[in-house]
RNA sequence: UCCCCGGUAGCUCAGCGGUAGAGCGGGCGGCUGUUAACCGCUAGGUCGCAGGUUCGAAUCCUGCCCGGGGAGCCA
């Protein structure tokens, strides 16, 4: 007999049916003359009840089943007399596939802490939560997709290793092949011309400057891929591998891109919220009310446009203190970001024209001369999800931003060609993507919306 | 990297100078269309590691390791 998965037997099953069902046990629990199996398969958050009775050839399996345990089962489905489900499965067969000692098993059908979960990597997403993020996380990769293709956005690949020391946007992983161990001990001398590339290369932080070079020559690009930032960062918000979302239009301004961040986040918002709606009512119960109705208010809402002088002159007249200085000329501090959205204003703002001494090279100099034309979008709670901005697109200009922030211009003489044949105006954005998967399931902790965390000492599963 | 907190049974924690504890989970038994089931019994520990102080250290001191929270950096 063919497999069902609970989900659909949950959605479009009806009574009578004759079903064959394979996953977990969660829990069992005995009765007189027969027991509840709790099954899981990973397709909902839902368990299905399976009732086996002791009449059953296969009851001494049966008996034996514990938490963990995977099993194959046959029966009928019918309408569940008990609280708590609408159908159950009436076994007619109960095979076990693979034991679970239950004096070894690590997980208990009781709640575990994250932190414990962390160290079970390889058996946490047999939880809820980990489960819920799993299926959420995969809906809004799905999402980010949708929401770009349906745009005419074209998916491009960026390079993984990577010469191009993009922004100086921190530590690099190098990657090589010469003979560390040795090298270390002292024999012989490490030569970049014999390493594999012939040169130093490292794991990107990036993609945004190889997708400048698509969005040139096909206006509507995107990448969505692996990046690796080796900072010695310890937070519940930095991971040093972690995916990011990066869009680049070719045509478009500051406002265009501030539009289409406002549009794309509404969308995928949204389109989880339709999608998983059981998950994020789990999120919702277990791990903050407020989850859904923050998410649905943003979707709702007019994001907040404000420059960054307007928004310092409103953090100076706000009369909070903070614990850092609201000046002109400093980078706004999460404190300050989070004061923003959260108090003065209640819902989503995009800063704009921040000062271009705190800001990229690669950023749009203004008219002004003292400002670039870069965006931040700050959400309740979060902060910063994304950080944008309109690209220089003068020749003159990136050159001269290029020399006064230190760096070597012949290191980017094809980013400098882009300007030099054919330059158009163009913009692009950056999204943490476990930052916006925490955005939506309110998991405090970055290291639990990714399936295998990597950071600094860990790297086990 | 800096600051703060923590590491005791499988898990969550109490104990904070004088013989190692609870709840949950596990095992066994009872009861029951149960659903965080319920009731009883029971097993289970290098008190993170290494030094030191003391008649005596889970408890006090030092160093290290690991975890968590915050900061910086950022996405």
């Amino acid at each position: 007999m063919k497999r069902s998965k609970i989900r659909d037997l949950l959605a479009t099953g009806t009574p009578g049916d004759e079903v064959c069902v394979q996953g977990w046990v969660k829990t069992r629990r005995d009765s007189k003359n027969l027991s509840f199996i709790q099954v899981n398969d990973g397709s909902t958050l839902s368990d299905l009840q399976v009732v086996a009775e002791d009449t059953l050839d296969s009851y001494g399996i049966v008996s034996l089943l514990t938490t963990g345990c995977s099993v194959s089962i046959t029966g009928s489905l019918v309408e569940s007399p008990g609280k708590g489900q609408r159908y159950e499965v009436q076994a007619q067969s109960v095979e076990l596939l693979g034991d679970a000692d239950s004096e070894t098993y690590p997980l208990q059908k009781k709640r575990h802490t994250l932190e414990f979960l962390r160290d079970i990597g390889h058996l946490r997403p047999r939880t809820n939560t980990l489960g819920a993020i799993a299926r959420v996380r995969s809906t809004l990769a799905y999402a980010i997709h949708r929401f770009f293709q349906d745009k005419g956005f074209l998916y491009v690949q960026t390079p993984i290793i990577t010469a191009s020391d993009a922004e100086g946007a921190g530590s690099m992983f190098r990657v090589t092949t010469l003979p560390l161990d040795e090298l270390a001990a002292g024999k012989g001398s490490a030569d970049l011309e014999e390493d594999f590339f012939g040169r130093a290369v490292n794991l990107t932080v990036s993609g945004q400057l190889e997708a400048e070079i698509y969005a040139l020559a096909l206006s509507d690009v995107y990448t969505f891929g692996p990046t690796f930032r080796a900072e010695n960062s310890n937070t519940s918000r930095h991971l040093a591998e972690f995916w990011m979302v990066e869009p680049e239009v070719a045509f478009c301004d500051l406002d265009g891109l501030a539009e289409l961040s406002e549009e794309f986040l509404k969308y995928i918002f949204g389109y989880v919220m339709e999608n998983c709606p059981e998950d994020m009512a789990f999120f919702d119960r277990f791990y903050g009310e407020g989850t859904i109705s923050t998410l649905q208010g943003i979707v709702d809402s007019r994001f907040e446009r404000l420059t960054y002088t307007e928004a310092i002159d409103l953090l100076q007249k706000s009369g909070r203190s903070f614990e850092f200085p609201v000046e002109w000329g400093s980078d706004l501090q999460s404190e300050h970001e989070r004061h923003l959205t959260e108090v003065e204003l209640g819902r989503p703002v995009i800063v704009t024209d921040y000062p271009a001494g705190i800001k990229a090279f690669y950023m749009r100099l203004n008219d002004d001369e003292r400002t670039v034309a870069a965006m931040d979008v700050l959400v309740p709670r979060i902060g910063e999800i994304i950080g944008g901005s309109q690209r220089e697109e003068r020749l003159d200009v990136l050159q001269r931003r290029i020399g006064e922030s230190g760096m070597d211009p012949h290191r980017y003489w094809w980013y400098l060609d882009l300007r030099r044949y054919g330059t158009v105006p163009h913009a692009g954005f950056g999204l943490g993507f476990e930052r916006t998967l925490q955005f939506v399931t309110n998991m405090q902790n970055i290291r639990d919306v990714v399936a295998f965390p990597r950071t600094p000492g860990s790297a086990e599963f």
